[in-house]
DNA sequence: TGGGGTCCT
DNA sequence: AGGACCC
């Protein structure tokens, strides 16, 4: 039944997919930490920055990514939190993966708070019992149908596994999330964002053009990203609409015929792309901006500290990197982002035959033969930012 | 605007 | 090695 519409071009309504989105997640690893500051306003500091905050601080009117200053005066009792370390947020996100693999293998990260899962399978399986579910949640769009849940008993299904996922997720790891369930990934963490925090929401298929009516633009679809939306606009695309009624040679011409068929599939709420079981990470990698670093025994320095912190990550991951990469961002006249270089190098695999205290000294020479390729030491120089990132990652042999 | 990540060109 | 994207 499915090949032969698959065929013909439809569209695959038949999966469900959950998308699960930590509420305010370093907030809440910190609350879990320290639950005296439940009740209080928080915001989590990296830098000059309050990256995020919990709903307490957010009754106040801060935001994510608002600078400290701003935030304190919206709200002066704001209690700040440094974050710039991140092991007790990685270590939660991993368990929180882990967790949602209970429910299926099929489980897909998106940074360290959003995770997709494909429960297809799992609905089958119970729908098979003969049994019918009630829908759990919210449902959109929020209407009375006559017959919605019994029309759409994987849907309902879908919502009884994210129900039991996210009071997993509650009574194992103490997390609150939000979930949106859907038949592919762009509509389930669209829809998930429709009630929060802590709540879920359903899809109806005939929600569809709805929850594309809801973004504000075009920008608002993940997938196009500030520079494609800066493109769409020099063709006077910008909302979703717009985009829905772009002809394609049109945007066949600005981005050739693939980037323009997904672009035009996306904003109309179709997605074939599947969930892709994420694994062990790629790449371990760890950095720190700052206002000035100007000589090389400074960076020498830094470096020092980003590999010992990078060394305990790799014993924990058990697997060996093969290339050693360095970044820099300089201080530039106009571009404060992009403008990041780097140099990589292979690492000779006896380096991480000796001690540790010999490794890093070797890693750390290395480190530098990449960035004297960037920074002539030998005349002034202003860097903004290191990052030492290990790739390749591989078994030792 | 941080401190991470992914994949593609 | 850089660029796009995601959080």
């Amino acid at each position: 039944m499915i090949l032969f519409f698959l065929l013909l071009g439809e569209e695959d309504t038949s999966r469900v997919i959950v998308h699960i989105d930590v509420d305010c997640f370093y907030a809440q690893v910190e609350m879990i930490r320290d639950p005296s500051l439940r009740d209080k306003p928080l915001g989590i500091q990296q830098k000059y920055i309050v990256v995020t905050c919990n709903y307490v601080a957010r009754k106040h009117g801060v935001t994510k990514l608002m600078g400290i200053k701003q935030a304190k005066e919206l709200c002066p009792e704001l209690v700040l939190v440094k974050g710039e370390d991140l092991t007790h947020y990685r270590e939660m996100s991993y368990r929180i993966t882990v967790t949602l693999q209970k429910f299926s293998p099929l489980v897909e990260r998106l940074g360290f708070d959003e995770n997709f899962v494909d429960v297809t399978e799992t609905v089958d399986a119970r729908l098979k019992s003969t049994f019918s579910p009630q829908l759990n949640g919210h449902i959109f769009p929020e209407m009375e149908i006559e017959g919605t849940y019994e029309r759409h008993k994987r849907l309902a299904c879908g919502s009884q596994i994210a129900a039991e996922m996210r009071q997993a997720l509650h009574s194992d790891l103490g997390i609150t999330c939000c979930a949106g369930i859907a038949h592919n990934k762009l509509l389930a963490k669209l829809v998930a964002g429709q009630h929060k925090p802590n709540q879920q929401t359903s899809l109806l298929p005939g929600g569809v053009g709805k929850l594309m009516g809801t973004l504000k633009t075009a920008r608002n679809i993940p997938g196009i990203g500030s520079r494609t939306f800066k493109r769409l606009q020099t063709l006077g695309i910008s909302t979703v609409q717009d985009l829905q009624d772009a002809p394609a040679d049109v945007l066949q011409a600005e981005f050739g015929s693939q980037t323009a068929q997904v672009m035009q599939q996306l904003c109309r709420g179709v997605d074939p792309s599947p969930v892709t079981p994420t694994g062990p990470p790629q790449t371990i990698s760890d950095e720190d901006s700052f206002k000035k670093c100007a000589s090389l025994q400074d960076a020498k320095e830094r470096m020092t500290g980003l590999l010992q912190s990078l060394m305990k990550r790799l014993k924990g991951d058990g697997r060996f990197p093969h290339v050693l990469r360095v970044t820099v961002r300089k201080l530039s006249a106009s571009n404060k982002w992009t403008n990041r270089e780097s140099r990589q190098c292979a690492i000779p695999s006896h380096l991480f035959g000796t001690g540790a205290e010999e490794t890093i000294s070797k890693l750390l020479d290395l480190c530098v033969v990449l960035f004297c390729k960037m920074v002539d030491v030998n005349h002034p120089f202003h860097l903004t930012l290191i990052n030492i990132c290990f790739a390749k990652l591989e078994a030792r042999s």
